[in-house]
DNA sequence: TGACAAGGTCACGTTAGGGAACTAACCTGG
DNA sequence: CCAGGTTAGTTCCCTAACGTGACCTTGTCA
């Protein structure tokens, strides 16, 4: 990924920010999907919809996050709007995430994706396996 | 993107690499479509199938996309079975790339995100300017 | 005195991607 | 005969960012 996100501050209009790519929207939405743990939390709270999960929920279902990139990945999502985070002032106080609707319509075309890399990544490594016995050294 | 490719060694064996991530089919999928220029690439030689493409071409086709990652993006488009790359022996050399079946299997989903990226990514800049505009400091 | 919840912060390593210069082989023009 | 151009790449260097791991925080319950 290349567009800074969360700290957000791209595009400075001082800058010659040269602004080469005309803003393509499957870019965006890639540099977005495309971070190592939003397409997995999309999938775990899809299964869930239209329910919740809470935190410690989500980090038990997505195996091998860390606590900071949890965190991380639903700021992003919530500040997507796909995600909606809800406090009970309870103590400690407990949040829980759903998918909004906007999320709810990603994970249609996501899950056809989610189906083409389980059917055919199997044929891809092959590929891959081919070109890696050929000229090794 | 995370997972190394080129080199390959993750999964280190001494520690009880439980295989934590099992390989997501969607993650690898993810980590080669979500690098920059793929799927334009990808989107480009779509376009143009069943024909083919040849590299000066494809470069005038994907603005902003130097030499250097055309041809990396190119050579993992290969590796992976996605496209495939033809050489006529003339001189100078002229090399021609189309997708292949697996390649164009692709192309259908892909279209299906890119469908969602266009219709939907307004919506999400508006989230992030709202975001924006609450405590921007 | 811990443990839990839901994070935040710091310090660090790796890598993706950009830019510019260089290569190969041959052809053409002066 | 030699400079210069073409195509399709490489090679080196540099940086911004992504992701990780370890530790800190605030408040309450057992």
């Amino acid at each position: 990924m290349t567009t800074s996100r969360p700290g957000g501050r791209d595009q400075r209009p001082g800058e010659r920010g040269d602004l080469l790519d005309p803003r393509c929207p499957t870019r965006q939405l890639l540099d977005r999907i495309g971070t190592k743990w939003t397409s997995m939390a999309v999938k775990v709270l899809a299964e869930e919809a239209p329910g919740e999960l809470r935190f410690a929920e989500l980090r038990r279902r997505i195996p091998g996050i860390s606590q900071k990139m949890l965190s991380a990945t639903l700021q992003s999502l919530v500040r997507d709007g796909l995600v909606a985070r809800r406090v009970e002032p309870t103590v400690p106080p407990a949040v829980h995430y759903r998918l909004t609707e906007l999320g709810l319509s990603l994970e249609r075309p996501l899950s056809a994706l989610r189906v083409w890399a389980e059917t055919h990544m199997p044929e891809i490594e092959r590929h891959n396996q081919l070109a890696d016995e050929s000229l090794p050294n």
